[in-house]
DNA sequence: CAGCTATATTGGACAGCGTACAGTTAACGA
DNA sequence: TCGTTAACTGTACGCTGTCCAATATAGCTG
């Protein structure tokens, strides 16, 4: 897949004689070209291209294939040259993960049903995790996320909760308790490993009402301490 | 993936272990010591030996800090050496999954009370896993282990739920909202990431105290189901 | 418009990773 | 005693994330 150089004319890095390339005008990133730009010329890279690409790699080859490298590739751009736009991979992925969180559906802070609220940001977060299979364990592993999204998620949260007649410490509990289940529900069912561990895969639709279940399960117990 | 095939890999599966044959007893692994050995000769590596260093060196360097190369420099080996004892490092981690679910304590199969059963075998679950924080991330990054120990937890659950009269595909509904949550539940409580999310944070004492009121709360539903 | 500065980008490199291949030797059964 | 098998080393390949120095462009200042 590498050394498409081939090129006929210069593999030669330092070279450097005049001979100025054939600039293009409005550049617009190629799809598969490879780059043929010398050290110093702009790509038009920009921080959400680097991130619109690297998600759609992300849930396209799943999380061991995104590498900054791949990623580049997709740019048309060395790999370094990311760099200019995001911190590292990890800072990478977070913004992914946090940016996802976008598309939660909240209750109008009006709602005066708690449980109904609650339910609502659940499934709706339950139903974006799992358009987003291969973020799942990511968000496993890092714990959920932590970006502006994340933090205004839990902060409706409480504010549902408070409704309820739920604050301080039994609040963080049953946020906790709420998150923790959800995300590791959505895990469960993002069926991305050989998940024949001992029966027929469960269909999305009795996976969603298993889901609902447990969660109704929850809430009551959570209303009924209140 | 890792193949592992050419003939002599072989590994041998975990089960019934023969009686462990005699080893060089001097030699042994060392700790520091640079290996100065020619091609051929042995070092009295066991597959046990590598599963406990693997083990060692996940919970003290974390999950980053488990490599093929550095487990390899800590048993006095050199690198591909470990491959005459695990197919991979993903086969590994999996071994090193199933091993710690062995601690985990299961109910008497007479007891009457599928409640307090199941409770006992999920906080039980719970504890075990918040003794190895680190492995925590790999449970949930691949959905559970797969290993024996895990299914045999599995059939136990099972036993509990059929005694509630829970049985079919409830069965498998209440099984999988139960692992779920208190494997969500151990990565939530571990302190691995900067958990400095939102508060101060919570005590194990009170982490536990929210995991048996969840799950209460969830048995709670469950029960009254059948 | 000229000049300066800030920065996006490249080539190259480094250290590390998992693991395959091909040898060399120890242990073991015949 | 010999032949086979399995453990182990040396080496190497292709991959990874990221740093460095050089370079050309964009945008600002005058």
């Amino acid at each position: 897949m590498e050394t498409a150089r081939t090129g006929p004319t210069h593999a030669a890095q330092r070279d450097t004689d005049v001979e100025t390339p054939p600039r293009p005008p409005h550049n617009a990133r190629a799809a598969g070209e490879q780059a043929a730009r010398t050290p110093g010329q702009r790509a038009g890279l920009t921080r959400e291209a680097v991130l619109a690409t690297a998600h759609e790699l992300l849930t396209e080859r799943g999380l061991d294939g995104l590498s900054m490298r791949e990623l580049a590739r997709r740019l048309g751009v060395a790999p370094n040259a990311i760099y200019s736009h995001v911190a590292g991979k990890t800072a990478l992925v977070d913004d992914l993960l946090d940016e996802v969180l976008a598309a939660v559906e909240t209750p109008d802070a009006e709602t005066n049903d708690p449980t109904s609220g609650l339910t609502r940001i659940m499934t709706s977060t339950y139903r974006v995790l799992l358009d987003h299979p291969d973020l799942v364990p990511l968000y496993l592993a890092r714990q959920g996320a932590r970006g502006p999204n994340a933090q205004a998620l839990g902060e409706v949260m409480f504010a549902q909760l408070a409704q309820a007649g739920i604050t301080g410490s039994a609040a963080h509990e049953a946020r906790r308790v709420l998150i923790v289940y959800t995300i590791g529900f959505a895990a469960l069912a993002t069926p991305t490993a050989s998940d024949a561990s001992d029966d027929r895969p469960l269909s999305s639709a009795e996976l969603f009402g298993n889901f609902t279940a447990g969660l109704a399960w929850l809430l009551n117990g959570i209303m009924s301490d209140a």
